[in-house]
DNA sequence: GGCATTAAGTTCAACCTTGAACATAATTGT
DNA sequence: ACAATTATGTTCAAGGTTGAACTTAATGCC
């Protein structure tokens, strides 16, 4: 739902939510390979791949070779994508902010201890059905 | 992350995600319509179109033309499908109780509603980038 | 009753993401 | 130096979801 929202509201600025993930962490981490970048974004290289040459083309970013491995391309934002990063990145604020507006800080930073306790645990999980004896003694 | 965790867990009893979901509503409300069905599950008809005649050929479900509307399809679980439906809830409650282990009841409570609020506010954000008068006077 | 509108389900083309196979470049071991 | 291994990025086929167009059935309205 998130996604839906921000994705209709990015619309004005003709990107899709995928490209600004790639436009922040751009910001953020100027002359970043696309290895790290997908590894950050969570998501496959390919989907990098695919998705980067639609926002070069709209002349967003700019892709240089390193000069010492020439396997790597770093990316960097033009002019023209820092502006459009900045305006996309304030209307996602804007969403999340609405958001959050009945939220203070002591439930936000709550929310976010439980959500990682969870995903610890989730991460420990033992998905073959072949309980091992760590776990055995529970229940 | 639970949906990677789940699909494996799953692999077992050879059905994937998105079939737990028809299931377990099937398991919950028995013969509910295929529209009220991806209402439910928050997806379109057309993916419960092509999704049903995958676990109708296994054998865990029946569809059956409702007597007095003929448009409609009611659902129902076969034997074999509740056999199938209570053991991939199993499963499923183990991930979701061992994810949750370390989370007590108020806690749990506390979050909900934390995430309720926020889902409200973002339901109501205007994504058009037209701000309207009823939002112009807060902070 | 007959015609327009609404509703349920299906089909299909489009989109997004992924993983495997590939090409190219760097590193390691001998 | 050379072969084997590892790393980066690309391509492609496959899987999953969606929305629009379509078919069939029910409802509303004159």
């Amino acid at each position: 739902m998130i996604h839906q929202k921000l994705g209709r509201a990015l619309a004005r600025l003709d990107i899709k939510v995928p490209h600004l993930d790639i436009l922040a962490n751009l910001y953020r981490f100027e002359g970043i390979s696309q290895q790290d970048l997908a590894h950050k974004l969570l998501v496959g290289r390919s989907n990098i791949s695919m998705l980067l040459p639609q926002i070069e083309k709209r002349g967003l970013i700019e892709r240089r070779k390193d000069d010492t491995d020439k396997r790597i391309l770093r990316l960097y934002l033009t002019d023209k994508g820092r502006d459009i990063t900045l305006r996309a990145l304030a209307i996602e604020l804007e969403l999340i902010e609405h958001s959050m507006s009945t939220t203070d800080t002591d439930e936000c930073n709550f929310v976010g201890e439980v959500m990682q306790r969870m995903i610890r645990q989730m991460e420990d999980w033992d998905d073959t059905g072949q309980r091992d004896a760590s776990g055995m003694n529970e229940g």
